[in-house]
DNA sequence: TATTCTTTTGGCG
DNA sequence: CGCCAAAAGAATA
């Protein structure tokens, strides 16, 4: 699988997944994944955004999203993106915005196709730390937690 | 249309 | 205090 262009950060490698001039996807990649440089100027905005939001967590998208999907994951996903910086929110919480159950709420999470911009990772169950794209634990976590841990330190 | 996936909640040892 | 089972809503094949 190709990438329009990959990003080093401090949790790995981000490959980004363009159409149309328009981010419709980032996969988690591994390190030893070569970095391919970008000679789209909306693939070096999105890196440059995204490395500026690694290196200080007080950093608000402005990326050009194409998100396909059902009218529920698009209510959902623009709820995400309106969680305001080192602020977690419950899928209890945000169903309660939206009116709907807590577990559907982990669906659309689940299925979100933009992590890290899309701050999925913001979203914690009400017991435990809850899950991150479907994972309870491993890796996927461990990133959850770096980037929880990262905007708490701004803040 | 049926299965699967997600978290919350309540009860029991 | 910890574990198990059931429930409700939505996505997917």
């Amino acid at each position: 699988m190709t990438y329009d262009g990959v990003l080093s950060t401090s949790i790995g490698h981000l490959g980004l997944l363009l159409k149309e001039n328009q981010l419709v996807g980032i996969h988690f990649l591994p390190t030893d994944f070569s970095i391919s440089e970008s000679q789209n100027p909306i693939v070096t905005k999105i890196i440059t955004q995204l490395q500026s939001y690694f290196k200080n967590a007080n950093h608000s998208f402005d990326l050009p999203l194409q998100l396909e999907g059902t009218p529920f994951q698009q209510k959902v996903w623009k709820k995400l993106t309106e969680i305001p910086m080192s602020e977690t929110r419950t899928y209890g919480e945000l169903a309660k915005a939206l009116n709907t159950a807590p577990r559907a709420i982990g669906q659309a999470c689940r299925t979100n196709p933009i992590p890290i911009i899309i701050p999925c990772h913001r979203v914690v169950a009400n017991t435990s730390l809850g899950g991150y794209s479907g994972q309870t634990q491993g890796e996927l976590l461990q990133r959850k937690k770096w980037l929880l841990q990262h905007e708490n330190a701004q803040c």
